[in-house]
DNA sequence: CAAACCTTGACACACCCGTGGTAACCTTGT
DNA sequence: ACAAGGTTACCACGGGTGTGTCAAGGTTTG
């Protein structure tokens, strides 16, 4: 084995996952091992790493690899995270408070503007 | 009717939703009709803009109610938001590229602090 | 008051998520 | 070469999501 690489055993039995469920990790695009010459995945240090505070993450707060997963899309997706956090605002915004909130305005309109070009 | 608020059967005819989906929305706490004295869900101006927009949301992007529920959540909580976006950063980071942002270093070792204390 | 409409609660169903298991097949280590 | 361990591809199953429908009962309205 490589200096400090892990393979799949190996690393389901230091992180607390299961092998089945690595595998499953990393379809869902979260944590991806890379692979030796023969296809065998390879956990270093920095994916054991993320597959602790991952398991952690999803623990504390009882939250879905899913619900990482859609958290990373909108990170990786400009488009995404303005037009669902511009949805987001506007609900903060219920008719009373009219007028308190210009400043959020623009930048609101800003975005529904994105929306409403569909 | 009050003057302008629908019902939801007509909420639902001038939004595209069906009347039970808008219970099922509202039970997702993403838009929350008011109610008449008697009990009847009242849509406003508001809320039918906010329905719209919310159907254009998800088509556009496909993607599902549970997933603007949980960006929801992560708006309102800063801890959740905070460790979510934190595991996500350290994902960006791969061995080789470390020493062009010290930047993010910074940032993001505040961040692992919060999901350490666990 | 009767028709039309609302409310909640429940049954139902298809599809995804998280998980385990198993089969068929290749790789590594002794 | 054989045992131990890896790979993908499946079956399965409980629980959640999205959706329709129906029942039993209160409300609004002509």
């Amino acid at each position: 084995m490589g200096v400090d690489a892990l393979t799949i055993n190996e690393a389901a039995r230091t992180t607390g996952w299961s092998p089945r469920m690595l595998r499953y990790v990393e379809q869902a695009g979260l944590v991806t091992a890379t692979r030796s010459p023969s296809g065998y995945r390879l956990y270093g240090p920095e994916q054991l790493q993320r597959l602790r505070t991952l398991k952690e993450l999803l623990r504390r707060f009882d939250i879905g690899l899913s619900d990482v997963a859609f958290a990373a899309r909108m990170a990786e997706s400009d488009e995404l995270r303005d037009a669902v956090q511009a949805w987001l605002v506007a609900e903060a915004r219920r008719p009373e408070d009219v007028r308190a909130d210009d400043w959020l305005r623009f930048e609101q309109e800003k975005h529904e503007r994105l929306l409403a070009v569909a």
